[in-house]
DNA sequence: ACTGGTTCCGTAAACGTTTACGATGCTATA
DNA sequence: TATAGCATCGTAAACGTTTACGGAACCAGT
């Protein structure tokens, strides 16, 4: 004999009223109640999720998908758990739990997410590195399963939203360039199709010409979003013709890969080039210090939750109903990396001379 | 209508057929066992789990436990990203699924644990980050759940295991330590009742013994397993009456941390202190170029996984049935950071002399 | 024509819950 | 005393699958 059977015989009641109890409902007598809640915690009772689920209709869980292996462009990643415990702690206060689902890079993110969402294994879903157009916008539209997206996505069925807020990023980091006297900025935007490159070229484009200096495809730099990446990075900033005099990094560990390849060259952050980056616990061991957009992962893991649970009827009490899509923000902090000046007007260091009257 | 039913209707033949033909079963024509099929993917039909979870007793998922939130020693993580890879695709051939357990920092892991197998969720288990005493272990032996702990315990309950070979990094740093004539060696342990440390520091303290060499319990430093931790220790370190000669870091993390405040007190790693620590994707980036353990996690993953399945009498022809023990192997690769050599026989150098003098 | 065997398929029970419904006993009121 | 109302509880159906069982149809051999 087992779950809930078990208790009702030991109590020697039915097991309608043994369900009762435990879900709170009203129609049971104080006496019983007491009773099943001291037997259901001494033996340990908690009840089957497949049954509960197949007669409720629901599962009181909740999916964030994430993409393991290396090749998703964030490797090492503090990232996600901090995002993943902000999370947990609004559901957990609701009685869900949150399950990261892990698609293996062997397997295909859509197919994935059919397979798993089919199932009826989850009563909604945070996904996450939303590409620039994503069709999984469109499948969990299509059933209507209740969703929340880290990330923006040209893939537009009305879902609600969170993204770092890219657009002020570029803007603050670039005033902040362009008062240095630095008119040659580069930026680094991420290889794959992920949205936020396109979203990030787009707002440093915009502030670019906000300053009247013109646009420039050779300083968008594309690579993993990684120390690998940030490294390489480094290698094709310093060969470039006309290099730059400042650098916009917006993938989390890019700066670190970056730092290694121009100290290697001699070349000094904040001294001979500026940067500016984004902040996270292996940033903060740089030298010399990063100036770096900073934000809490773990209120942003809050906000996505309580986001999800607006678009639940049921929550409503607790969250007023409605879709939140929001920019979130980056608070510039200052570090030693982007205090370089530009000389004005055309004085430029003879060996940057001598780069830009490089033949061809 | 829904689910299986409605493939039924729709091709007008019942529903035990349309569940044969889809489970593989013998007794179908192959004709009709094409027809479902196709229909299946047409619809896009995928079983209910609930439902086929409830018939059969079995989930066809694993749960991988990790905590969230940047407490639990290991913040920054390719760490399980990379291990969770491994796992998937052992997995991911037999038809399960791996989901990650997030058991935030709000609640109590082994209560977490209760609840979550207690459900039916799972039908197997890895757990990480083992207790030196871990009730976890006691609770899936008890219930008889198959599971594999990544980490060893006192708690022995027969349960397999793998765990990172610490005996064998100890006994290889403490060998190269000695080598080059250090006899002040220190080691980083976790702070927490992580039974790992405690393997640590017994390993260490053996290989100090087959040296002849003194156990000296100052040279034991504790600290959080992450970059942070890794600062703290540089100034622990620094500030010994005795300063040791050599360090070995055993966490993922502490090197990059500890570079940092070495370097910031004019202590190059390498020249003025020898540092043995592990690899990881940050680590790469460190200059002088780390001496470190380093290991394929995605093997582990899959090691692991093919473990866990050996548990399971059902998977007993794929893998030799039997509970494997064993630790992990981490191959010690050259860098710059331990090249130090401590010249022998009492010829200290000025400053170290003055402090191993210093009174009290 | 009868038997036995095979192939294929439908029927129905079962998994562990939740919950609508009805039954019972009690109290208060007329 | 009869009735209505209330509090409390048991009964049974339902959720979507899987699978043991049996039945129908067919063929081969006697």
């Amino acid at each position: 004999m087992k779950g809930i059977r078990r208790l009702a015989d030991h109590l020697d009641i039915s097991i309608g009223t043994v369900s009762r109890a435990l879900n709170g409902r009203p129609d049971v007598s104080e006496e019983t109640r007491r009773r099943v809640l001291e037997a259901a915690a001494a033996m340990g009772y908690v009840p089957n999720q497949s049954g509960r689920a197949l007669r409720k209709g629901t599962t009181s869980i909740i999916g964030f998908m994430i993409e393991t292996g290396t090749n998703t462009g964030v490797d090492g990643d503090t990232f996600f758990l901090t995002v993943f415990d902000g999370v947990q702690t609004v559901l957990g206060r609701h009685g869900l739990d949150l399950v990261a689902l892990l698609c293996g890079s062997e397997e295909d993110p859509d197919a994935y997410l059919r397979r798993v969402v089919g199932r009826g294994f989850v009563d909604g879903l945070i996904i996450s590195a939303t590409q620039r157009h994503d069709p999984r916008i469109d499948f969990l539209a299509d059933r209507s399963i209740p969703f929340i997206a880290l990330g923006r996505s040209l893939t537009d069925r009305g879902q609600p939203w969170y993204d770092l807020d890219f657009e002020g990023m570029a803007e603050q980091a670039v005033d902040r360039f362009v008062a240095r006297g630095h008119r040659r900025i580069a930026v680094a935007a991420p290889a794959s199709e992920v949205n936020l490159g396109y979203v990030l070229i787009d707002s440093y484009r915009r502030a670019l010409a906000r300053h009247g200096l013109p646009f420039d495809p050779a300083l968008v730099l594309r690579s993993p979003q990684n120390q690998a990446g940030g490294y390489a990075m480094s290698r094709a900033l310093l060969a470039l013709e006309a290099r730059p005099t400042a650098i916009l990094m917006t993938g989390e560990m890019l700066s670190i890969g970056l730092y290694r390849g121009l100290i290697e060259a001699g070349v000094i952050p904040g001294r001979d080039i500026a940067v500016i980056g984004r902040d996270n616990p292996h940033a903060r061991f740089l030298s010399p210090t990063l100036t770096s957009f900073r934000t809490s992962l773990r209120d942003l893991g809050i906000a996505l939750a309580e986001a999800l649970l607006a678009t639940f009827p049921a929550y409503a009490e607790h969250y007023p109903v409605g879709t939140t899509r929001r920019l979130w923000p980056m608070t510039l902090t200052d570090g030693q990396s982007d205090l370089m000046q530009v000389p004005p007007q055309g004085a430029l260091s003879p060996s940057l001379a001598l780069k830009a009257t490089k033949p061809i």
